[in-house]
DNA sequence: CGGTCAAGATACATTTATGCATCTTATTTT
DNA sequence: AAAATAAGATGCATAAATGTATCTTGACCG
């Protein structure tokens, strides 16, 4: 044999066979040996870095998850950062969908939680995100900070989860957009803010929406 | 041993057995000798009629969703029918909860489908209650026809779906009340009934019941 | 340059679930 | 009542994955 990793490379060579696994045969097809052999190791080397299986998949789903980080920036208007977050979010597709078959698999019988609990776990240092941009929007005016209430602001990630989970795929464009056109804004919406920039107010059936005071 | 079941009586109790093993356990944690031994019976009894696990626990689904049908009569308003239906919803959230654990667990690699395409086979000849609901809603003129585009229509069964997957548990009645009066009807609501009862527009998410008869 | 540590390979025992075959026995059918 | 059928019990072989122990050898450090 050539070259042998050792510590931060190979630990990174073997999160990423990992990944590949999961992603391929799902939680419940992923072995410790078919990991070794896509990394080009064997059994013990994968036993002395991780306990078992969970918490490799964990490792091997957070290794993802900082691969694609959730930032949005400020880009002047609501619905800009709103898509550009669903565009990022998009890109976790994959890794959401590894978190899910790994919890109902085996995860929720050990421990005794739910997937929200790993998800919350999971997301750590990154919960501000969303509710950053809803605070530039009311900022803005363009949010009425009166219609932020819990289900509201959640829903629009919860569907996007909802979508992820079900079709093992990372939303359409267009849905993406029906999602935000006319479900999210129309109901955050300040009634009138004032500027009526063309970023808004041109969408058709939203405008109405039962605004409040 | 004293009596012993046959046919049908046998299936069911076999059927039951397997439902509360895959709730306390997951579809990862089944297996066909814990199902035997709490049906009081023994493995080969099982594998005379169910191929094996995945059929033996969509079989065990089936029957549980049979036992709570999901067929919403005309109440006189469309809250009560939605809350209604929601109500009815969780009843299953079991189901629904044991079913997606089979899915990511071991059908996804099998066969190649996703949990969307689970469903759907599962609640074949119930597609139309939800629709059924917002149609009398159209004919009551509660809501607008024009308003009812896809991602508003699936919008609430959505997210009742996505509450009992995360947390495996049917959502609290507060939050199916928020779904209903500060996502759901505001967006499909008709502008102006004519008629002009209290009941719509100006409410600012409240319940306020609108109960009919 | 030699020593230490971990990577990599191999082997073995164990665990767990399954499929299948067999046999007895209760229930149903004719 | 006798025959046919299927339930129920048991045992065995198998397969898959894991954990662990051992050994060699390459890489890094002083």
């Amino acid at each position: 044999m050539a070259e042998r990793r050792r510590g931060a490379d190979l630990e990174h060579a073997l999160l990423e066979a990992a990944w590949v696994e999961l992603t391929n045969n799902g939680y419940a097809g992923l072995t410790m040996e078919c990991v070794a052999e896509r990394a080009g190791t064997s059994r013990p080397v994968i036993a002395r870095r991780w306990a078992g299986k969970a918490p490799l998949a964990i490792a091997a789903i957070r290794q993802q998850m900082a691969r694609h980080p959730l930032e949005v920036p400020d880009c002047g208007d609501l619905r800009t950062e709103v898509m550009e977050f669903l565009k990022r979010a998009s890109e976790r597709a994959s890794a959401i969908a590894a978190a899910f078959s790994l919890f109902t698999s085996e995860y929720f019988s050990e421990i005794s939680s739910n997937p929200e609990g790993l998800r919350k776990s999971l997301i750590q240092g990154e919960e501000e995100i969303f509710s950053m941009i809803l605070e530039r929007g009311v900022a803005r005016g363009e949010v009425d900070p009166e219609k932020l209430v819990p289900p509201v602001t959640t829903m629009i990630a919860d569907l996007f989860r909802y979508h992820v989970i079900m079709n093992f795929a990372a939303p359409p464009d267009d849905l993406k957009e029906a999602w935000v056109d006319t479900i999210f804004l129309p109901l955050v919406r300040a009634k009138e803010p004032g500027s009526a920039s063309g970023t808004d107010g041109d969408v058709p059936r939203i405008g109405n929406a039962t605004s409040l005071p």
